[in-house]
DNA sequence: AACCTTGTCAACCGCTCAAGT
DNA sequence: AACTTGAGCGGTTGACAAGGT
């Protein structure tokens, strides 16, 4: 409220700090703790506001600083708390020991951002992108009009631009299955099932190699299962989304009574021993938070965690939907609109 | 070799909040 | 209650390094 900031004060010195200055910080903490960070710069001899004292001693020169790379581990952890608190630092920062938050946000902002926005994940949300994936098919048929052009005749031509315009709407179909899975009131109970009776990290692989439409294919192809498998990749460059959602079939037309429970991993480790390491949870309770399973390189949620798609997310009522973090309303489409009401979605029933 | 672009990270700035007066 | 102070937080900046052309 109207007090200006202490560093504003003229002659102290601002920029990198030297070893000199350094040492006299580190040896009058050691020899008198900070106590008031404001009076420290005088009693440590340092030409500096205490503010840039505190800063320096709590981002670098404190003891327990654990420097270099970050693990895989502690990688993994910052994603699972960034979609739970958001942009909370200083919260992140103190479930990684030895770690600031300065050099988390640092992290995120330099990788694991750009890792999310890469594998078509909102990195605020971490949900997967709309605005990109809705200019999927068109960005397809721009993709494709090189060789639209090369046929010759009007027929052809007529033809081509058909089968491109059913391309994009499965597309488009697709991703609203998609996007449906990762609602993100969904909740995740079904790790490596090993009941099914289908050989799930076949599919997988077979997915990963897929198109768009031979993944259609995929899914009716295992349509008599009650567990449907899909991944959504768009691409083999593209990161993978793996779901599991459980369609009961006397009630798959009735969206009101459809219960699901979604799982996607954000597989940035693709070709690492054929597994899927990495992953996005989507949980609004701390008790419900799903604990990470190194081994299978699965997640376990509580058996407790509720399995039902919100009503909201049915009917259309977007604006009732939230973030993973309380944030701003998602996007949801009209679902029964685009999605239950739709033949190819009979097709799979 | 020179220049440009991109990535990294330490440090700063402006703000909020809690405690003290 | 109003104001001041100190501490801490998150966003942003800028210096430097590395890599590419």
């Amino acid at each position: 409220m109207g007090r200006s900031p202490c560093c504003d004060e003229s002659g102290l010195k601002k920029g990198p700090w030297t070893p000199e200055e350094d040492q006299k910080l580190v040896e009058h903490i050691q020899q008198h703790g900070h106590g008031s960070w404001r009076a420290l710069p005088k009693l440590a001899g340092l030409n500096r506001c205490g503010k840039s004292c505190r800063l320096r001693w709590t981002n670098y020169l404190r003891p327990d600083i654990k420097r270099g790379k970050f693990s895989q581990e502690e990688e993994q952890t910052i994603l699972h708390l960034h979609s739970i608190l958001g942009n909370k630092w200083s919260a992140i920062a103190t479930h990684l020991p030895g770690r600031t938050d300065n050099e988390i946000k640092n992290f995120w902002n330099t990788h694991l951002k750009k890792k999310l926005i890469q594998m078509g994940f909102d990195p605020m949300t971490h949900q997967p992108r709309t605005d990109l994936v809705s200019t999927l098919p068109y960005l397809l048929a721009l993709a494709n009009m090189t060789e639209l052009m090369d046929h010759q005749t009007w027929d052809e031509q007529q033809t081509a631009m058909s089968n491109l315009q059913a391309e994009a709407v499965h597309l488009a179909k697709l991703q609203c299955l998609h996007y449906l899975l990762q609602s993100s009131n969904s909740s995740i109970n079904i790790n490596n099932n090993n009941n099914s009776s289908y050989d799930q990290n076949a599919i997988i692989t077979n997915m990963e190699q897929q198109e768009p439409l031979s993944l259609l294919n995929t899914i009716s192809n295992v349509k008599q299962n009650t567990i449907i498998d899909h991944a959504a990749t768009f691409s083999s460059s593209q990161p993978l989304h793996h779901q599991s959602m459980i369609l009961p079939h006397d009630n798959f037309l009735d969206p009101q009574q459809v219960s699901f429970s979604s799982q996607s991993c954000l597989n940035n480790e693709q070709g690492q021993n054929g597994t899927i390491t990495n992953y996005a949870m989507i949980s609004q309770r701390e008790e419900d938070y799903p604990i990470i399973d190194h081994q299978t390189s699965w997640i376990n949620v509580p058996s407790s965690a509720p399995l039902s798609i919100p009503t909201n997310a049915i009917t259309g009522d977007a604006s009732s939907c939230t973030s993973s973090y309380g944030g701003a309303p998602s996007a949801a489409p009209y679902w029964s609109e685009l999605f239950f009401e739709d033949p190819i979605m009979h097709d799979l029933s």
